[in-house]
DNA sequence: CTTGTTGTAGTCAAAGTGACTATAACACCT
DNA sequence: AGGTGTTATAGTCACTTTGACTACAACAAG
């Protein structure tokens, strides 16, 4: 019990926006073997002066070109089966990211391109028109991204990081349109977000009309509540 | 980005269980440095050809020794402070584990020896009368555990877990008193457990009384039901 | 067989939800 | 400018669930 073999230990990242109305993910196409020239999540070991959230951030903004990256964070689970790399034993911790939308990526220095790719398109099944495998254990730790995703959005105020500040309610419905596949109730959805005391605060500014015409939404920031009680139910 | 720094990576187990209606976890004692004689959770280092679950079932049956081991296992969140542990670079792969009443632990191969503690005396503030300092970071890791036991409850069946078959609605009760402090309204308790699909399944035999005297409670198994929607709120 | 204890069953007001309808405020078009 | 379609906001109402009770049933111990 005193011998402790050796691991590699990385980090990778599901980094979800939401656009044109979709959920989606960014992804990097991978430069290097194993894989090489198939998709991935955005990853990298972890640093041996940083812990695997300091690891995550680090990669988070060389990925994204971002570097005043403003977003959500948290740490997903640990993929650690021992034939998950062929190259050698790789532990991985996985996070989840969230962020408004963002520019189109930049390849980085490891990955021959970088994209986003519309996360249902991906783990659809069988269709997936040009949808790629995704390289390692990556689909699997995607298909768990989702659903901490999915089922935060119901208890927590999590959605709202999903929207660029000052937002509109319509807006912030349509980030719940987007990840749940359906949108709740107009109606019922303003009653609960505006009833849950926290979850916005109201400015006195308008917004743009979204569609073609229409009324102008008032704009909202984000307000500090951070849970949903009870939870704002799917669809 | 190709360089990836050697660590040790280990598996950490909070294991609870119901002891004298209180939430009580299992703690080694240090037999070896660092953090020679004082107490920690039960974990070890993961083995070449094992996954981290693996190891944790694994330690799981070696700490408690009970080889059947009949509960329920989860992995919590990986801990990865660069300073955690003074010899060198390690990652754990912290774990919860559920159990009903177990047997006073023997102690293990390299714990100088194990009981278990009372939950909320290792977490109260100042007080603990004999409580211990927990090595490395292991209050933290229990701290995040139990507040992770306590939201499963809500709105999972978790619970089920903390009693051996068949158990009374009473017992599935004290269950509740312990984790969250507070037992829930004895009568709402069963409209929502007997309520909810599957959460329990009714045998037609009847249990001892618990206290002194009393009538006796109907026995019940676990349903195939998982989740608890809307969940039970911590009354 | 009485008494205390514990489990089971029901009641009722209050709150929250799901599914609506009505109205207000705008952009755009002709 | 004045309609017209579109979108946001406000309000209604039956129904379900909850929280806090009260009444009753079944048993062990004295």
């Amino acid at each position: 019990m005193s011998d402790h073999p050796p691991f590699a230990v990385a980090v990778d990242l599901a980094i979800f926006t939401i656009r044109d109305g979709a959920l989606a993910v960014l992804l990097v196409e991978r430069g290097e073997d194993p894989y090489a020239g198939s998709w991935a999540l955005p990853g990298g070991f972890i640093e041996p002066d940083e812990d695997a959230e300091q690891a995550a951030w680090r990669e988070l903004r060389e990925e994204t070109g971002v570097q005043q990256f403003a977003g959500y964070l948290e740490q997903l689970r640990t993929y650690s089966a021992p034939d998950r790399d062929p190259r050698m034993r790789v532990v991985s911790v996985a996070h989840v990211a969230l962020a408004p939308d963002l520019p189109e990526p930049e390849a980085g220095t490891d990955a021959a391109d970088a994209r986003w790719w519309v996360v249902d398109d991906l783990l659809a099944e069988g269709a997936a028109e040009e949808a790629p495998e995704l390289a390692f254990d990556h689909r699997q730790i995607l298909v768990d991204a989702r659903e901490r995703v999915r089922a935060k959005l119901e208890y927590t105020t999590l959605a709202t990081e999903f929207v660029a500040e000052p937002f509109t309610l319509p807006e912030l419905r349509r980030v719940y349109a987007a990840v749940w596949g359906t949108p709740p109730d107009l109606g019922n959805f303003r009653r609960k977000v505006l009833g849950t005391e926290g979850f916005v605060t109201p400015t006195d500014a308008h917004g743009s009309p979204a569609g073609s015409g229409g009324r102008r939404a008032l704009l909202y920031r984000r307000g500090p509540a951070t849970v949903v009680s009870p939870p704002m139910v799917r669809g």
